[in-house]
DNA sequence: TATAAACTCTATAACAACTATAGAGTCAAT
DNA sequence: ATTGACTCTATAGTTGTTATAGAGTTTATA
C-alpha cells in the first residue's frame, strides 16, 4: 500500500488532483491509514492511469464515469463505448476546423499590418474595428 | 441612447456578458439613468463589437484591453500589436497540432472496437487500460 | 527526547469567460 | 392598481485542475 504522494509520482498525476478524482467519485474512497492517510494498491494506481489516459484524450470526467461503469458491466454490449466515441471524434474535428478558420483570419489580419507604423496607420487594428466577417 | 437590452440586440453580447465586460473594465462604466439604467451612445456600440471581433478570434480579455489600450494612444508604435497576433497565431497553430494529434489517436482507438461486443472484448477499452502513447 | 523536515489532511479560493439565478427595483401600458 | 417587460446587484455555477491556509502525522536527525 502507498500514500497519496508516491501514487502522485507513479502515475504522474498531482496529489491535488488524485483528491480531486475522488471527490469526483471517478475514483473510490481510498483507505485510510491510522493516521488519516489515503492508502493506495496497485488496482489504484491502474484505474488512475487509465483515467489518465482517457483525460490524454480530452475525454471529460462525465464520459470517464460512463466508461469506468461500462468497463465494470462486462456483460453490457459496447455500443455505448462506441457512439461515446464517435461523439467524441466529432466534437474534436469540428473543434480543428475553427481553430482552421481562425487561423486563417488571424492571418489575413496579421498581413495588414507590417511594423514600424504607428497604431492610427495599424490595419490590424483598423480592421478590428471594422464589422467582423461572417463565419460562413 | 440605448439601454442594455437594445445594445444586446444590437452587437449580439448578451445583457450579462455585458456587465461582465463592464466590470472587467473592457467598456467603460455605462452612464446612468434617472433609475439607475445603464444608458450607451453609438462609440458603445463600436467598441463592444470592436471586444466582439477581437473574442471571435479567440483573444484573451487581458490582450484585448492591451489592444484597446494601444488604439487609445495613436502616436505608439505598432509592434506590439503585432507581437501579440505573432503570439497568438502560434499559440492557434500549436493547438490545432495537439488536436491533430489527438484526433489520430481517437481515430485509431476507434478502429480497435466494431459493434456488438460485450465490453469484455471490447478494443477501446482495453486499449484504454494500457499505457498510453507517448505524445512524440 | 526534542524538533525539524517532509509529508498529509480538510476546506476554500483562484483560474477564464462567461451563464444562470434570486430578489428587488423601474417603467410603460392597461 | 396592476401586469409584464425590462433592469439592477450580488452571488453561485460551469470545467478540470492548481494554489493556499492552517492543522495534523510521520520520519529522520541532534
Amino acid at each position: 500500500m502507498i500514500k497519496i504522494g508516491e501514487l502522485s509520482k507513479v502515475t504522474g498525476c498531482s496529489v491535488q488532483t488524485i483528491r480531486h478524482y475522488e471527490k469526483e467519485h471517478l475514483i473510490a474512497s481510498a483507505e485510510r491509514s491510522e493516521g488519516n492517510f489515503r492508502l493506495y494498491d496497485e488496482a489504484a494506481v491502474e484505474q488512475l492511469l487509465f483515467i489518465k489516459h482517457c483525460r490524454s484524450l480530452d475525454l471529460s470526467v462525465p464520459e470517464i464515469r460512463q466508461l469506468l461503469a461500462l468497463n465494470r458491466s462486462p456483460g453490457a454490449q459496447c455500443d455505448d463505448v462506441n457512439r461515446m466515441m464517435d461523439r467524441h471524434i466529432e466534437q474534436v474535428e469540428a473543434r480543428i476546423q475553427e481553430l482552421t478558420r481562425l487561423n486563417e483570419q488571424l492571418r489575413m489580419l496579421r498581413r495588414s499590418c507590417s511594423n514600424r507604423r504607428t497604431v492610427e496607420q495599424c490595419g490590424i487594428l483598423r480592421n478590428l474595428s471594422a464589422t467582423p466577417v461572417s463565419s460562413g
